[in-house]
DNA sequence: AACGAATCGGAATTCCCTATCCGTTTCTCG
DNA sequence: CGAGAAACGGATAGGGAATTCCGATTCGTT
């Protein structure tokens, strides 16, 4: 029967090639036929899950890259680990925005032009959206790099509330809260009023100007929200017993 | 065999009830045990959509209501006419917040807190907040409840913008952008963080508030707002194909 | 060219969901 | 009480999704 090497390799094949330091094991280079065929595989998803949120499935994934579902699992051990590395340079992007934000001479068009682009990001890209809200356990890859942005944005905060222009009780959490109702929106909406989003995010934008017109409720815990981003997540690889099912019902 | 006299009523069993006029045929009384089960049956599933979201299977209603599946789909000939027929009182809640709000002496407050209401709505019920972002050809009695709460939300609108407090821009569909913003963080935080949409709501309606401090995109249209409900709606009945599934992904 | 390991990919397998079938049980009326 | 219609509910279609199996291919090295 078969030498039981399969489900080997999972994220990391080539080289490690993160801007940081996180590299990983980089075994052995595939076979010429796997390598391509992991390229189309991704970028297969890419084009799949960016169009149909992250609950597109695997066969479909399957059958734009024009191989066969096997395969696909002989590469990703999981939907997850497929999720994980199509989106590693999504996350990038995401990272290099907040930086790019922190270097706007403007401490509050960094900061609008920051939301603007990460809700824009999840409007092109509706796995993207889905991502931005959820957070699996398996990823680490994915979430070393949200953290990383997250600072980032501590940091842009910190820059618009000193500048006098983002009000006094902005806080981080609300950036989440943001891309949750975002991600309502673009899902909702989808192909049928595709620019929706931008007058949401206008109006909270707006709201988000110093100075506050008023108190606000107290934003939920860090611990809270995470704990909610994980819950969702589990949506994406199985569909729940007898609850509700799907991470994000898209279309 | 079964002289096939099933499946016969759908939604209206007893004498109609509404607070309008819309009557309906109202079939034959039922035996005493089906009106029975009838009733256990929307309570259960009152329960479970609201807890779990429209996407908690028929199953999951039949174990809460100790009955078998069959037992239901005689009573309801499908998923979409159980929904219907539970959320019909909660459309009237609806309705009638929007003519309470109107009652209130001061405009804004009565447009405020009607948003707010709803949006409590939303976070108590998880089928509302789908009901609230979907909507099903099939339907009929939710989509005219919904239409009359439209058009008192109008009203509403109208007089909280002629008091010069709400700003002139404001247009009824930025509720539906609403409405579909606060699904999607209830969905997202759910018992995690049961109190989130607080914070979301209380800053959109602070950009509510006049003076608008700045020019916004234009506002989607109606009818893609309406297709765009539509095909959510798709998914509560069936599993997409090759898609993504689920309404609202809760879990 | 040749051979073995690495790959393929279509066919299961397992699970969940909506909806239907059909033999059995329960009402209700005479 | 005794049909017989109405209602029950467990079992079963029919379909989708993730993941695994395994015989058939293909690559790469000798």
């Amino acid at each position: 029967m078969n030498p039981g090497a399969q489900h080997t390799d999972g994220t990391a094949e080539p080289a490690a090639q993160h801007t940081d330091g996180t590299a990983e094991p980089a075994a052995q280079p595939l076979r010429s036929d796997a390598e391509r065929n992991r390229a189309r595989i991704i970028a297969a998803a890419r084009k799949v899950f960016g169009r149909d949120g992250l609950n597109a499935s695997m066969a479909s994934v399957a059958r734009e890259a024009g191989v066969g579902i096997a395969t696909i699992f002989r590469r990703f051990p999981s939907k997850e680990e497929l999720v994980a590395a199509v989106f590693a340079d999504r996350m990038d992007t995401y990272v290099a925005a907040v930086a790019a934000a922190l270097e706007h001479p403007d401490p509050w068009d960094g900061f609008a032009g920051f939301i603007e682009t990460v809700c824009a990001m999840q409007a092109a890209d509706r796995g993207f959206a889905d991502i931005l809200t959820m957070t699996f356990p398996a990823a680490k890859a994915l979430e070393a790099r949200r953290a990383e942005a997250y600072n980032g944005f501590l940091a842009l905060i910190a820059r618009a509330q000193d500048s006098g222009h983002l009000r006094e009780d902005f806080t981080s959490r609300d950036l989440v809260l943001l891309l949750m109702a975002n991600a309502g929106v673009v899902n909702a909406t989808g192909d049928a009023a595709p620019d929706a989003w931008r007058r949401l995010v206008a109006l909270m934008i707006q709201s988000f100007q110093a100075p506050a017109r008023g108190p606000l409720p107290d934003p939920p815990g860090e611990a809270a929200l995470y704990q909610a981003m994980l819950r969702a997540s589990q949506s994406i690889t199985s569909p729940e017993p007898g609850k509700a099912a799907d991470v994000v019902k898209h279309r």
